[in-house]
DNA sequence: TAATGTGTTCTATTTAATGTAGAACAATTT
DNA sequence: AAATTGTTCTACATTAAATAGAACACATTA
């Protein structure tokens, strides 16, 4: 699985790293029941901190997407349906997006061919 | 139009405030050609400060979708329809949102449902 | 004309977030 | 026994976020 850190990014290095986590997950480079890596090693690939790599990784757990095994490892959870809270975060996170999406200028056609189409790269 | 700031969120105010406006335009609220309060009279509305309203109003003109006119006031943009730089700029937005949904178990389905539904409550 | 309101710009301060760094710990794994 | 694991702690530097106050040039209004 790739992943590209951009340090001169305005996205902080940890967001980034737990975004493309999240979509090669989707992707299904990343399987539930596989391992992530240690955040040594991790951080020693991407050439960033350890620290960075550990916040990230309890970012994921946070939104239930891995499980981390204290002295184990992280570990991707498997997914059951969606449950309220998750499903009204996610609204939360959606709606602007839309918003704006619609008012500069997509049509709802467009839009929902945007996401069709990103979610046709997805296996899950 | 109703502008809800919660200082407390995790979310920056001048974030909250730029997503709300553009939520406002995409319901109709806020129409093409409609001028944004002063940003002082704004932020005494808010309770904030005026350079956090000041700081909102240039984020948006920075994503095209109001006009600052110096020493005149800010004015909500028509918007022709959508350029590459900007349908780039969403898809990099909606990719991570889309693979975290799927990831946490919503289906192709419920999350094009979703997407619809947030549609449907704007009328733009 | 005089007063007010406008966005802009500047300095300044405080708090929080981000990222890196090193060390030590207890538990697991090899 | 040795190496690796996530955890926790302190520490430091830089940037972001939010507030505050002041002054400026220009536009609008009374």
């Amino acid at each position: 699985m790739i992943i590209r850190i951009e340090p001169e990014s305005e996205i902080p290095i940890y967001i980034q790293l737990t975004n493309q986590i999240i979509i090669g997950i989707a992707k299904g480079d990343l399987q539930p029941g596989d391992s992530l890596p240690s955040v040594r090693s991790f951080a020693a690939d991407l050439g960033v901190n350890m620290h960075t790599v550990n916040k990230s990784y309890h970012e994921l757990e946070k939104r239930g997407i891995i499980e981390i095994i204290p002295k184990s490892g992280a570990v991707i959870r498997k997914t059951l349906h969606i449950d309220r809270d998750t499903y009204n975060r996610l609204f939360e996170m959606f709606q602007p997006l839309i918003a704006e999406a619609l008012v500069l200028g997509m049509t709802k056609e467009e839009l929902v061919d945007l996401v069709e189409g990103i979610m046709k790269k997805m296996s899950t």
